[in-house]
DNA sequence: ATATCCAAAATTGGCGCCAATTTATGATAA
DNA sequence: TTATCATAAATTGGCGCCAATTTTGGATAT
């Protein structure tokens, strides 16, 4: 006798809450220092309460938002020296692995590397904000795994979204938009060339201009 | 049945089961590989469910126990790749604030360095394995708080944590003890003369030989 | 009118029960 | 004897209820 399994009623809950709230925090829907009232989260993502306490249990952990005790959790509001602190990090890391990248780049990667580059000047015009960040996580993302140490990407990744509650707006004018695109280019040129100096500048410039 | 009423269970403990589980796993009592049961962490602890189950997400969240669902818990087994990623992550980190430290350092502070520095050797001969651990752990940590970048710092305390699972073992042998020693002499040698170089180039080395 | 205090509502957080899944055990057949 | 399968035990994990704490609102006294 074989067991009938509703197919409807459990759909797939792969995805966690956490990467839910996660989003709505990176993409600026839920504002730095704005309250994360526990019964408003298990309603907008609707899910469980013990789901949301543990989400938000996470996110606490990872300095995304701040919990204090019997108060409940608000998302961090990133502060003027550790953003700046971070930054020193993610230049010690992201142009310490500089010549690695130049070395290990094959044509191919230049290519993809151009393509996105290229995605994101298309999205300064014809993009969401929302999109154009995404474009640029995308780059950044497939330049610096290019320097063959997975663990230095994944902890970029995690330190990048530590700081930068409010990631989409960071691009404030035009001007600013338009410099990081040529910035990419100026990266791209350099590891094409297989300057890891040139490159190791770009990318610091790159960093500390954002 | 087993209702005994507790008498000092209901104690006002700050320190989270967290920290309890992670003391453990550092210092070895809980091998890497190990299943962690929950069943058997609430005994251990004096805990309830909850707590251990909260206990143990985090602690997967930080890497350091592996999560399967549905069949449990077990302490991370540090990967061979990962461990020379890490270790590579760290030098660009340590070494990148060498000059930092170098120029940041006062006379009260090198007094302290020695003191840190001769408490480990001391604790070479007469200390424990662990206690030789946490001197070496707080010796590190006030020569890189030096550098004043606090975020830094509390990043490497936490990716230090991340591969060595069993750091008490680290050092095997006693030549290798004793090169350490003379190592930390000569990184606060390097820091007295203000030699930024000079201390890059002895963390880096410090930092490959573990 | 203003400050203080008490009661009610709202919110957070802990805990135990039970379902789902996996693992161990033993019986049966080839 | 060995492999396969069914049943039982053990373990994980989800969920709801209720206690503890905080906040809100209003009544009372000065």
């Amino acid at each position: 006798m074989n067991k009938v399994k509703p197919r409807e009623a459990n759909n797939a809950t792969a995805v966690d809450v956490t990467d839910l709230i996660l989003h709505d925090i990176q993409t600026g829907v839920l504002a730095p220092g704005s309250w994360l009232k526990q019964i408003d989260l298990e309603q907008r993502y609707q899910c469980t309460r013990p789901e949301v306490r543990r989400a938000l249990d996470r996110l606490a952990q990872r300095r995304l938002v701040e919990h204090v005790p019997n108060r409940g959790y608000h998302v961090f509001e990133p502060d003027g020296r550790q953003a700046a602190e971070v930054s020193e990090i993610r230049i010690l890391l992201e142009a310490g692995v500089a010549d690695k990248i130049a070395a290990n780049t094959s044509e191919p990667d230049v290519e993809a590397l151009r393509n996105l580059a290229s995605r994101f000047d298309t999205l300064i015009l014809e993009g969401t904000p929302i999109e154009l960040y995404e474009a640029n996580l995308a780059f950044h993302h497939k330049l610096l795994s290019l320097c063959g140490n997975q663990e230095l990407v994944n902890l970029v990744t995690e330190i990048r979204q530590r700081t930068s509650s409010a990631p989409v707006s960071q691009w404030k004018t035009r001007a600013r938009i338009e410099q990081s695109s040529r910035e990419h280019h100026q990266m791209i040129d350099a590891v094409a060339a297989g300057d890891g100096a040139a490159l190791k500048d770009a990318i610091a410039r790159h960093i500390r201009q954002d």
